[in-house]
RNA sequence: GCCGAAGUGGCGGAACUGGUAGACGCGCUGGACUCAAAAUCCAGUGUAAGCAAUUACGUGCGGGUUCGAGUCCCGCCUUCGGCACCA
């Protein structure tokens, strides 16, 4: 009767695929429970041990809610477009579907070899036309809507072509990029180009120019991934900012219902603050400077129009596009060389880079629109094109960037808000009293900034304005494995989409996957795909990652639909997303972009929800330790040097690259003393030939050829690693696969032992020291039930108190804890109980059967075994989850911590009814208490009922 | 640089609402069983002083609030995640 891991765990997932235990029906009068993971991008690498953390929570919590009476789904699927794939496509001609399939295959496996329950009929494939013809019919309504900002909603274009018709675009309500100002019959006067270019600034997907990442030297868009301080990851290589016409998706049309929905969402404080952040609204005004010696004005907002007399110059953003006609003849060669200096510049370190300001004047002038002063127009690269309009007012002395600019520019400071009444105020603190400020001067900046938003209004130069930081999203990839875009373009060049019935817009078959010369997508390869018969010319572009994510939840309701992206039945049935868990990385992300899309969604009556996921949690992630070695840039003497960890301490390490090493190669990998021996150097030198004839210094000798020759007494011949913690990554080398462990320790023991490492909000280092634990509590479990030669089940016999208590106590404590995901502290409350029932020795059918029911969701293998062997013919997953007696919790005597002035002196153990009146007493008699309080006398008592007894005493 | 999170024994962590800091597990030490080992079982284990009872100190650092602070407040330090084309 022992209990063999690997049998039994193969047996069970055997029996239920074949018993179909986890098919989820969606005809049932049971209530419904939505439980997801994020699906994860099925990369060459494999799954690893930290992709499960938060895929074995939610299996924990979608088996309780089972076991609790819900219908629970609990699908699975795989992200699939994305840039590794292609990659790999590129170097080595394998086409990215194929090696994608063998990826997903691959990650089904080792899914299912953790025992999860996903109802994988329902499972979803981004990549598949059959999922991304939904996707791309998606992006057609996108494109055929415009958003009503008054009714809050989007709307059909047709209908704001009808208001353009017979209004022109006055009164509009619609949300745009620029504003426009035309008349009914100046509408009707435009060509079919220009009405399509207006008609580009109003729908929810639109195109306008953007900027990518062009590296020349690999002929390429890069991602930012890709980058590293302005050149190549590979190659290193410059990298240059290169506008292009590209497609984007109108999301801050939604910013202020996507702000404001927070409030109705069951998400972390610290998440919801990320996306408020993001979407970062702020109240100012719009101000428009006339540009001097020009008809043009140049407009700009700001969150603080009080202080529009402090302004000494402006600011425009490079790419702004009236940069041109603002640079002056004289001016030219410096703004020129300033825009090819910031092409090269990535908008992080445009951001970033506070200390050194940089920026030049263009030569223009604006007028002021009060003092009717001279403002120097400057631009600068802290100032982005698509944040507020591209533009600001610089106010030196109330704003820390323009003073840090004004001061490297010599531009003068004039100050405007007295704070001295406010002596602890920072410069962009909204107190103090203004001055300098002619009409507003005296007022509170509060007060001012409402008058100085009236006078803008009142001289018709500005008005009040919300503005956001949160910018539209770029949709346009230049790559081939993603969806392609259901769009073709006439002979003048107008985007007509393709008519619903024939999608899926399918990708055509390639050999060659390398982005054209001219920086466009693959795709522009297959002319035959590209032009079609009537002359008309498809989008080569393809969608980004976050496409197929932002509806993907929507998809398990009803995996399988040919006639819709999920059936009203379904969806009502559904609805939305009770759980949600995945890691805090998607926070601004996907997480933004699917309640985008769900909200677009829901506008056009599609959903019955406003929101797609209720509840979320975010896992941390289990990083891996990356362990490197110190290879010399110059070579010596024409050969490779490593050095050893230890040698190159108080070096300028700039002049070593670290190279990544396998972690199978290194000895007591992960620990600070990690190093490679004679041995893991022959293995390292056979992974990477290039090193072969390298030379391996150590402190006491080197090694060369796999000969270790020691330096003079010399003897250890250790190459300590450098270890650092980070990402686990295929491109570290430092990833860990699960099946390794669930080979050896079984797969109810890795998943307890995930959970066992901590909560799963936080992150950590893998490590498997105490995996040992787990296996052994596992094991004492079992032998709750039998032993070597036979079962030990007592069916007849009554349990005694104790053991009773033992066992509500854990049905309590285990309730509660999955209810507040503290899976961790779960598992303790198991070890506790086994180790409880082991003393008493209690082997009762009555105490182990509910025990069993209770640990299935955590050892779903084991559980089932036992539930069998006790006799049961369905799968203990389908059983009741224990409830708790309380009868049996109540304890007869309680011990009180006796305390003075806050620190522990005694103990004492009473009946739990006794009154407060007889604990103080008793307390105060107590031995220990009397010594302590020998010369101070009882200043007060404080006793919380239950708790603790504290003397304060003087 | 900006936004968010975390810091507790040798290690992973527990302490839910401010109330016995260190549950549970690993590791380590000693013991039982064994020819021996593995496995299993028992006992001990925050640091310092002490034969001991015991005492002092102790939750990243510096301050504060409180009868009482790991928990609340203010100011720092370190590490991790994100910053709009990795997914």
């Amino acid at each position: 009767m022992e209990y063999r891991i690997k049998e039994l765990e193969a047996k069970w997932q055997n029996w239920w695929d074949q018993e179909r235990t986890y098919a989820v029906p969606s005809d049932t009068q049971k209530p419904k429970f939505y439980v997801l993971d994020m699906f994860p991008y099925p990369s060459g690498a494999g799954l690893h041990v930290g992709h499960p953390l938060g895929y074995i929570a939610s299996d924990i919590f979608a088996r309780f809610k089972r076991m609790e009476g819900y219908n629970v789904l609990h699908p699975m699927g795989f992200d699939a477009f994305g840039l590794p794939a292609e990659q790999y496509a590129i170097q080595t001609g394998v086409h990215p579907a194929e090696s994608t399939k063998e990826n997903m295959t691959r990650y089904r496996e080792q899914l299912r070899n953790l025992g999860f329950n996903y109802d994988w009929s329902r499972e979803v494939n981004t990549s598949d036309p059959e999922y991304y013809r939904w996707t791309q019919w998606i992006f057609l309504k996108l494109f055929s809507h415009w958003y009503d900002q008054v009714a809050q909603k989007a709307r059909p274009i047709h209908e704001l072509v009808d208001q353009f018709e017979t209004l022109g675009s006055v009164g509009t309500t619609a949300c745009c990029g620029e504003e426009m100002v035309f008349s009914a019959a100046e509408w009707k006067g435009m060509s079919d180009v220009q009405k399509e270019d207006v008609l580009m600034n109003f729908r929810l997907a639109y195109r306008r120019v953007s900027f990518v990442n062009w590296c020349e030297e690999l002929g390429t868009v890069l991602a930012n991934d890709e980058v590293k301080d302005g050149f190549s990851e590979r190659g290193g290589f410059p990298v240059e900012r290169r506008p292009m016409l590209q497609w984007s998706l109108r999301i801050t049309a939604y910013a202020e219902r996507l702000l404001n929905d927070l409030d109705t969402l069951n998400w972390s404080d610290a998440l919801k603050a990320m996306q408020r952040n993001w979407i970062g609204r702020s109240e100012g005004a719009k101000v428009t400077f006339p540009i001097q010696n020009t008809e043009q004005e140049l407009e700009v907002f700001t969150t603080r129009p009080d202080t529009i007399f402090g302004v000494t110059f402006m600011v425009v953003a490079p790419e702004h596009d009236l940069i041109s006609l603002l640079t002056t003849p004289e001016q030219k060669q410096a703004v020129n060389d300033y825009l090819h200096y910031v092409q090269s510049r990535s908008e992080r370190d445009r951001l970033s880079d506070v200390k050194q300001m940089t920026g030049v004047f263009t030569g223009s002038y604006a007028k002021h629109p009060f003092t009717g002063k001279q403002i120097p127009i400057w631009t600068a690269e802290y100032v982005l094109k698509d944040y507020g309009s591209g533009a600001i007012m610089a106010v030196p002395s109330d704003d820390d960037r323009d003073r840090a600019f004004a001061e490297m520019a010599n531009l003068p400071i004039i100050d405007i808000v007295d704070r001295s009444g406010w002596p602890d105020a920072k410069r962009e603190d909204k107190v103090g009293r203004m001055m300098n400020s002619d009409f507003l001067n005296g007022l509170e900046v509060n007060a001012a900034i409402k008058k100085a938003i009236q006078a803008l209004v009142d001289r018709g130069i500005g008005e009040r304005k919300i503005n956001y930081k949160l910018r539209d999203a770029l949709f346009s990839r230049q790559r081939y494995w993603g969806e392609p875009f259901p769009i073709v373009y006439n002979d003048k060049g107008i985007p007509v989409p393709v008519s619903e019935n024939e999608l899926p817009v399918t990708l055509p078959p390639l050999d060659n996957f390398k982005p054209t010369s001219d920086g466009h997508s693959p795709l522009a390869r297959s002319r035959d795909w590209v032009e079609l018969d009537n002359g008309f010319v498809r989008e080569t572009d393809t969608m980004p990652g976050y496409a197929g994510s932002s509806w993907y939840f929507l998809r398990y309701m009803d995996a399988q639909n040919q006639d819709a992206f999920a059936s009203r039945s379904a969806l009502d049935y559904w609805q939305d997303v009770d759980l949600y868990i995945g890691g805090t990385e998607h926070a601004v992300g996907h997480l933004m972009y699917a309640r985008f899309w769900h909200k677009f969604l829901f506008d056009l009556g599609l959903l019955p929800t406003n929101e797609p996921f209720k509840k979320l949690i975010n896992q941390g992630m289990i990083q891996g330790v990356i362990e490197s070695i110190y290879l010399l840039k110059e070579k010596v003497n024409g050969q490779y040097l490593f050095r050893c960890a230890g040698l190159v301490e108080g070096d300028d390490l700039s002049q070593y690259i670290p190279i990544p090493v396998l972690i199978d190669y290194v000895r007591e990998y992960g620990t600070d003393s990690s190093y490679l021996d004679v041995d893991s150097i022959r293995q390292f030198v056979d992974w990477r030939p290039e090193y072969k004839n390298a030379k391996f210094e150590c402190a006491e000798g080197s090694i060369e050829n796999g000969v270790f020759t020691p330096k003079t007494n010399g003897t250890g011949s250790k190459l300590f690693t450098h270890s650092e913690v980070g990402k686990m990554s295929k491109s570290k080398y430092n990833v860990i696969n699960p099946d390794d462990v669930v080979g050896i320790y079984g797969a109810d023991c890795f998943r307890m032992y995930e959970m066992f490492l901590g909560p799963i909000e936080q992150s950590k280092p893998w490590d498997t020291k105490g995996i040992d634990g787990v296996s052994k509590f596992l094991k004492r479990f079992w032998s709750l039930f039998a032993n070597q030669d036979q079962w030990l089940v007592d069916e007849t016999g009554q349990p005694d108190r104790d053991s009773l208590r033992i066992l509500h106590q854990t049905i309590q404590r285990i309730r509660d804890d999955i209810n507040r995901f503290s899976i961790n502290t779960c598992i303790s409350h198991f070890m506790i109980c086994v180790n409880e029932l082991k003393r008493l020795d209690c082997h009762h059918l009555a105490i182990l059967e509910p025990l069993t029911l209770l640990i299935a969701p955590f050892a779903p293998h084991m559980a089932e075994e036992i539930w069998h062997r006790l006799g049961h013919e369905s799968s203990v997953h389908h059983g009741l989850f224990p409830i708790v007696n309380e009868a049996f919790l109540v304890a007869d005597e309680v011990v009180y911590p006796v305390s003075i002035n806050g620190k522990r002196r005694a103990e004492i153990t009473v009946p739990t009814e006794t009154d407060a009146k007889t604990l103080e007493e008793q307390a105060l008699q107590l031995p220990e208490i009397v010594k302590w309080m020998e010369g101070l006398s009882v200043r007060k008592l404080i006793i919380v009922p239950g708790r603790m007894i504290n003397i304060v005493a003087g």
